[in-house]
RNA sequence: GCCCACGUAGCCCAAUGGCAGAGGCAGGGGACUUAAAAUCCCCCAAGUGUGGGUUCGACCCCCACCGUGGGCACCA
């Protein structure tokens, strides 16, 4: 799609004879200029200003990969710039960062792939983001770029981590983790697909024992939960937050073991079914099984346990429909009828969840009623629909009225539930519990490219924390990063590192495994209050003036990760009293994803847009003619619909390249990416030039009119000021952009410009298209950046028609339009209607049944048949 | 299977109970030009996924269905 530039086209025309040039815009003049001002003179730098309301506006800093940016990336990005410099505007005094959560996987991949050390590579690719980052012209703060990945920001990372630790939140254990063997690494449970995959790769994982750091997330399970009702947040985020914290309200229950002093544990939420119960189950890996199996049954529960280990998550899941399991042989005590039920194991029971044992109720509950059916396992019915009504066929597993539940009987399930649990209580054998879904996390990787741990292993085997004086613990220099030949972490293989003196006295060896990516990202928000401190992560009077952070925009796909391992050390953080909200981030938006159009022909291939052209709607391979299918995907090099930002801004300019960003559609919308539509926007901004050279003149804004505008013309503005400003406010940038847009339309038509109107339109879109307003701005005499001037304020007086337009319809459809003096009353406008050749032509031989008229909007005359 | 969001001119999208069109792309015509580009002006085009309902009036609210995208899915 190649388009001749302006300039050029220019130059071409009039070469160097003609005097009366017109000053043309040319962005990839005006933008290299104003970025290199703002880097000068540090305009963008922000300092406590305790005169100012605050404003912390905060972008999900990326992970500098490879590929650099793509046009996901600064749309997020245009959003936040637009609104920190609509508030910078508005007088707050404004926090806007940006920096590297530095640390990762890919770069340790591609150091191993390219024989480049991952600091190095990193340090590309973050040199390559901040390049085309700054070539956007976002006002961040440079001053105050963070990177997870140095150790003068580790030091705090592994710093918190000891808080961490002293408050007994961070332990060892050997638990059954997700090991991934295709990155050599274990991973935590959210970042497990529910098939059983790494969600980054699709790579497969499964059930290793092993000992690993883990952080107790689950002690900070209900309060992650309930705070959620303090934000602003998306619905759908705290959703998926909230079901994945899980909270079920339920009972435990004993049970005795027939012939044994053992007793175990079950997890219900329906305590009101016990009544029902007609065997227990527990998990394979349960630790009474062994002793509870008895000489008969040994071989098959071995066999079973045997091949339900074996059995990854994935092909648990994969035959779900099918439930299997094997009797022990034993028996437990019904705790209120003394019944002999039979005790199974089944691995749809899972070890780690509740206590790892149920009670099986078939007729409640469609898990145990198949399970029945399989094994031919009686069933009872002990909750009735309604009172006295028939059992259902199958499993009634809702609410209802009990039966055949001794004094229970004829209660509501709820009431029962209640009741029951009490009584249990009463009598020890059973409790109230509210269990979640939460695992604790998993927190160490086995790999290089992240915060080493700040503690050693005693010879006792013992994990020691190391004093905060001896941070950073710095990653060592390696060559080779794989793990080692007897299955150590990579940092095993520093073998100087490694020894270290034990804090008790004697010798240790260093922690090998390191941190995962995500534990940069936990609190980076509060570095950049502070970033060079290098007493503490930050100082306490600047995280109370910024915190919490006003605005966080990013995309859903951090929904479980990120945004609770965040909330959780933050929540911890404001325990030990180093900060002073509950939770960092007030108000969260997520940005939708942007696609692109793919054509694809009969055999497969994909074309790039380039190739293809458009006859009658259909489009076709130019060179060959053969017809494609059209559809809107995610971008992909596979697909060639990938839109790098870099072209579009050499083409167009980063001004026209933020306007489109924002113009596509609303910023939590998917929506696919159009280059042709950078067409439309970059006319726009060039016709805005125009508005200050007027006629052939080429001197600058030398014939705008000192006269007041128009009414018409102040009216509009005062509109546009009013409508931009709202829907800033709402984040609509797309219908913001669109009243800009008809601004101008009517400025270029009309027969004067005023300086004051164009003065009020410049600022209004400066916060979008500030290199452009930069440059009109200093050649309109101002030595000043643009970017502190007074936001507009309408005035609403002169936002009032002069005369009132309203629509008449009869029965619902319109049928004429009156025009009248502002004060006109509805006995008038009534007369005025009755009296329209157009909508008399609809009452001939009808009877007006009712009218109805909504003050200044608009007149309705219902009809009918004549009476 | 369950939950959520979205279906409006050829395309991207406005309109949130009151005139279906704010803006843009593409297409057509005209002005300017020796011509073209650029620019300016004008025009074209959907009755709002489908079927019901509520209402004086529905893109908007309710019900069912279809399509697209996303999330969840043995948690007892």
């Amino acid at each position: 799609m190649a388009r001749p530039k302006l300039c050029d086209s220019i130059r071409g025309l009039i070469g160097p004879s003609r005097s009366k040039l017109r000053m043309p815009y040319e962005p990839s003049i005006i933008e290299p200029r104003w970025q290199k001002f703002w880097a000068e003179q540090r305009t963008f730098r922000t300092v406590e200003d305790h005169a100012k309301p605050k404003y912390y506006v905060l972008d999900m800093f990326p992970y500098p990969s490879g590929s650099g940016l793509h046009v996901g990336h600064p749309e997020g990005y245009t959003a936040t710039d637009i609104l920190a410099r609509y508030k910078r505007m508005r007088g707050f005094n404004v926090l806007h960062p940006m920096g590297w959560d530095a640390f990762g996987l890919p770069a340790e991949r591609a150091a191993e792939r390219d024989g480049r050390h991952p600091a190095d590579i990193t340090k590309t690719n973050t040199d390559n983001f901040r390049r085309q980052i700054q070539r956007l012209g976002f006002s961040y703060d440079w001053d105050r770029e963070i990177n997870t990945s140095t150790p003068d920001y580790y030091r705090w990372t592994q710093w918190i981590f000891l808080r961490l630790h002293e408050r007994g939140l961070a332990y060892r254990a050997e638990l059954p983790v997700n090991w991934c063997p295709a990155l050599g690494t274990v991973l935590a449970n959210e970042e497990v697909s529910p098939e059983g995959t790494y969600k980054e790769t699709g790579d497969p994982v499964e059930k290793r024992l092993m000992t690993q750091w883990m952080l107790r997330i689950t002690a900070y399970a209900e309060r992650l939960m309930k705070d959620l009702d303090l934000l602003d947040w998306p619905e759908p985020v705290k959703k998926m937050q909230r079901e994945w914290i899980g909270q079920s309200n339920g009972a435990e229950v004993d049970f005795k073991v027939a012939g044994s002093e053992r007793r175990f544990t079950v997890y219900t939420t329906r305590a009101d079914t016990l009544f029902g119960v007609t065997w227990c189950v527990l998990a394979p890996e349960h630790p009474l099984v062994q002793e509870l199996t008895t000489a008969n049954n040994r071989a098959a529960v071995d066999a079973y346990i045997q091949r339900s280990t074996r059995r990854s998550d994935r092909e648990r899941k994969a035959d779900q429909a099918t439930k299997t399991g094997v009797d022990t042989g034993a028996r437990a005590v019904h705790p209120l009828t003394g019944e002999l039920l039979p005790i199974w194991i089944a691995d749809y029971v899972v070890g780690g969840y509740g206590t790892g044992a149920v009670m099986a109720v078939p007729a409640h509950d469609a898990r145990d009623h198949e399970f029945a059916r399989t094994y031919g396992l009686p069933s009872k019915t002990v909750v009735l629909p309604a009172a006295g009504s028939a059992a259902c066929e199958g499993a009634f597993g809702d609410d209802g009225v009990s039966a055949h539940s001794g004094i229970y009987s004829g209660m509501s399930s709820a009431a029962m539930r209640t009741r029951i649990t009490q009584d249990l209580e009463a009598s020890g054998q059973g409790r109230a519990k509210v269990q979640y879904a939460l695992r604790d996390w998993l927190f160490s990787r086995q790999r290089y490219w992240g915060e080493p741990f700040p503690m050693v292993i005693g010879a006792d085997g013992v994990a020691v924390p190391l004093p905060d004086d001896a941070l950073p613990v710095e990653l060592p220099h390696l060559v080779d990063f794989k793990p080692t030949a007897d299955g150590r972490p990579p940092l095993a293989r520093a073998e100087s590192w490694l020894q270290v003196a034990d804090p008790r006295g004697g010798m240790a060896l260093r922690e090998t495994n390191t941190m995962p990516q995500w534990a940069g990202s936990c609190w980076y928000y509060l570095r950049y209050l502070d970033p060079k401190n290098d007493q503490a992560p930050f100082a306490p009077e600047k995280e109370r003036y910024w915190m919490p952070v006003d605005l966080y925009v990013g995309g859903t796909e951090h929904a479980v990760l990120h945004l609770l391992y965040s909330r959780f050390w933050h929540k911890v953080l404001f325990d030990i009293g180093l900060v002073s909200t509950p939770e960092p981030f007030q108000k969260l938006f997520n940005q939708g994803m942007i696609l692109a159009w793919s054509y694809q022909d009969a055999s497969g291939k994909y074309w790039h847009e380039k190739d293809i052209e458009e006859r009658d709607g259909k489009h076709f391979v130019r060179a060959t003619g053969a017809s494609v299918e059209t559809r809107v995907e995610k971008m992909s090099k596979s697909k060639l619909n990938v839109v790098n930002p870099d072209d579009i801004i050499s083409e167009y300019g980063a001004d026209a390249m933020r306007l489109y960003e924002m113009f596509m559609g609303p910023l939590d919308m998917t929506k696919p990416w159009q280059t042709r539509g950078m067409e439309g926007v970059s006319r726009f901004l060039q016709r805005s030039w125009r508005l200050w050279l007027a006629g052939d003149d080429d001197t600058w804004a030398a014939q705008l009119s000192e006269a007041a505008p128009s009414e018409d013309i102040e009216r509009q503005l005062h509109r546009t000021i009013a409508g931009v400003t709202e829907d800033l406010e709402q984040m609509r940038f797309n219908t913001a952009i669109s009243k800009l847009m008809e601004l101008v339309n009517t400025l270029t038509a009309a027969p004067q410009r005023s300086r004051a109107t164009l003065n009020t339109y410049l600022l209004l879109v400066a916060p979008f298209c500030p290199h452009f307003a930069e440059e009109i701005w200093r050649r309109l005499g101002h030595k000043n950046s643009i970017a502190y001037a007074p936001w507009p304020v309408a005035d609403l007086s002169k936002l009032i028609e002069s005369t009132l337009t309203i629509p008449v319809s009869v029965n619902g459809k319109l049928r004429t339009t009156l025009e009248l003096p502002l004060d006109a009353t509805e006995a008038q406008i009534r007369e005025l209607a009755l009296a329209d050749p157009g909508v008399q032509r609809h009452l001939a031989g009808a009877t007006i049944r009712k009218v109805i008229y909504v003050p200044k909007r608009m007149l309705n005359l219902v009809v009918g048949p004549p009476a």
